[in-house]
DNA sequence: GATGAATGAGCCTTCATTCAT
DNA sequence: TATGAATGAAGGCTCATTCAT
């Protein structure tokens, strides 16, 4: 952002073709994270990044044809991770309650260490379609797994049936997505259990779930 | 020494002395917060303020001390249209439910204005304590609003007794806030009243609304 | 949030790492120097001294973190000269006559590559402590050699001892300086040898200095 | 200095018609002056300057046609306070050594008032000839006095008859006005009486003055 | 490939001067 | 004449990117 759409003049950095040179790339792209989720847009900045990683100034070009490249690389990391975790939750417990607890205490962990990055980019990616593509296919996936599982609940009987599954779920997953936010970057003294059991509680009760049909 | 000790040694600018002074003031504060909420960051420098505003480039500084200077202002201005919106939203109505809708409609409104500016202060707030503080008061002023909207339904019957009323407040108005982003911000194709309509029910669901002890 | 917080993020410049990064910081620094010396503060600007330097503006930033730290660089090597210069004066002469008129040849000279330089520098030390304590080195270091100079010639019997050295050396001192400024800027026609012997004749004379006990 | 030789598109001010217009002049020059002597260049701003004087800004433009017009009007007030103390220092003491001393004290204190403005101004006078020529005159006025008091003490057959009056003239003045420099501006704890009288001295015995022929 | 110097467009700010009222 | 707002050239500094070795 900021300069994004400047035309390209550098070599095209291709894929490393040494493990050193794999090595070299992760640790860039690894201290560019970091750094853009401990310390803002301020300190991401190609030379820091570079020297965060270890590596001298003009290596950093050698991996990546820009600092917004880096950026697409490093959201294209966060989002990878929230897929996995987002797979990771197990919907095999039994009570639904449960379940619900633990997809929102999974919902906020997965939001904890992405919406730091999330953020800031959102404010830049007006410019750049991959960005924000790659934005709006994160959330998608996260509303569609709520609308699914509501769903079922419905069809079990276990939840309100008019309750139209993907709007509630737009919702609900807005609401643990700020409050990841309120808690982890806001830093509002908050005990994060107290937290995923209040809001599973009112979202409980917000879809009038019941244990049994 | 003429270049040397940056240190400022022109008085500070005061208040406009004269109507045209402060017709020349608001102009500036306008055209700053209009690029800000359509154009982010990238367009919110002092040239291109004073140009939106009709001014030449050094006006820009008969008004304000500094960029930050302006940013400040218009953060303070946000707030200020926040808190006299949240008071025209009327705890008149009879029915707690339409209180509920008409509450949620407010809010709605008032981060829909004030969500851009505000997410992208955030963000710049590290290093400017003035700005972190007006924004944490812009937000408690909402918790604790809801906050007591509940206690007084909690008092008279009306809602789930055991509930922490800050904490709920806390996590509904995450909802609400976030939903204006997702709305107003991601262009979410959804219809206004229909999520208003939806967040209100959840929120009556989940407090446990009745409407009568 | 790039440009909020003026604070600086990128790495404070180093010692160059390469002899040709040697050389551009060693161009630049004689540049600056040479146009505060022959063109005052007025051209005495980043700009300038780069393209003195012939290098392009950015280059300035790479040796030097600011204006006033080239400033302080201009200054210290300034001082270091007159201690190198103060040191070459021979103390070995036999004649304590020659002596004087050796010495304060040599101090003409040390002021007279230096005063332009410390002048300008004084009325800007107000702001730069760092910058101020230079100046009252260089000042002190020629005070206390002319005083002991003075005091070796008193326990010599060469030399009225009622004289305080301190006291004599500063207002001898403030001679020979101020006319390096006569002399070498205000341009007043005056042949430097025989300024040099006449200021030792009034000096000696001034001093009570007998040739022999 | 700085911006010296712009074209010039103001209607020239002239000098004032009204008492009132006088005294705003004066106040105008004093509070430049006191700036400049107390505060340096970087406070010597038209705005600061008017405001020092209790008129507004505009109003600097009205009796000055800029800012280096006030300096050259300070610089010639500087001149004729410096002229009319050389008048009143009295030549009428008998004793040639008192003369000396009260000679000295009158030096000393005019360049007190003197050599702030004096030196700043050198600084920028490259590029002004009126200043430069003002400056000159200042200084060669002492001269010429110095050298006269000495002829006479020659001619009286109480000072040493090979010493050239001007040349020695000019070296004894420049340790005056560096002194004055030592001690009012570079501050170096020295008490002014005592001072003087070691100056008298040195310079007594530096034209081996005698009290009788 | 890796390194670190070089580049320059762009941004923030100041301030001498002019102008409208 | 007095006022205070308006102007814009000039100067300091940053940082993404390119280049020479």
């Amino acid at each position: 952002m900021e300069t994004m759409g400047r035309s390209r003049t550098n070599p095209a950095p291709t894929a490393p073709a040494t493990a050193r040179g794999r090595r070299t790339r992760d640790a860039l792209l690894g201290a560019g994270r970091e750094l853009l989720e401990t310390r803002g847009w301020a300190a991401f900045t190609p030379e820091q990044v570079a020297q965060a990683a270890g590596v001298s100034y003009g290596t950093f070009y050698t991996y990546f044809e820009s600092k917004d490249d880096l950026l697409r690389a490093i959201v294209r990391a966060v989002a990878e991770e929230m897929f996995t975790e987002s797979l990771v939750a197990p919907d095999t417990a039994d009570e639904p309650y449960v379940r619900i607890v633990e997809s929102n205490r999974g919902y906020l962990r997965a939001w904890r260490n992405a919406s730091r990055v999330l953020r800031l980019v959102e404010q830049g990616a007006d410019s750049d379609d991959a960005l924000r593509r790659m934005l709006l296919e994160v959330r998608e996936r996260y509303v569609h797994r709520g609308a699914e599982g509501l769903r079922r609940l419905q069809e079990a009987g276990l939840a309100d049936r008019d309750l139209d599954p993907r709007l509630t779920a737009i919702v609900l997953g807005a609401m643990v997505e700020q409050m990841a936010h309120v808690i982890y970057s806001l830093r509002e003294p908050l005990d994060e259990d107290e937290v995923v059991n209040h809001m599973s509680r009112l979202w409980a009760s917000a879809i009038g779930l019941r244990e049994h049909p």
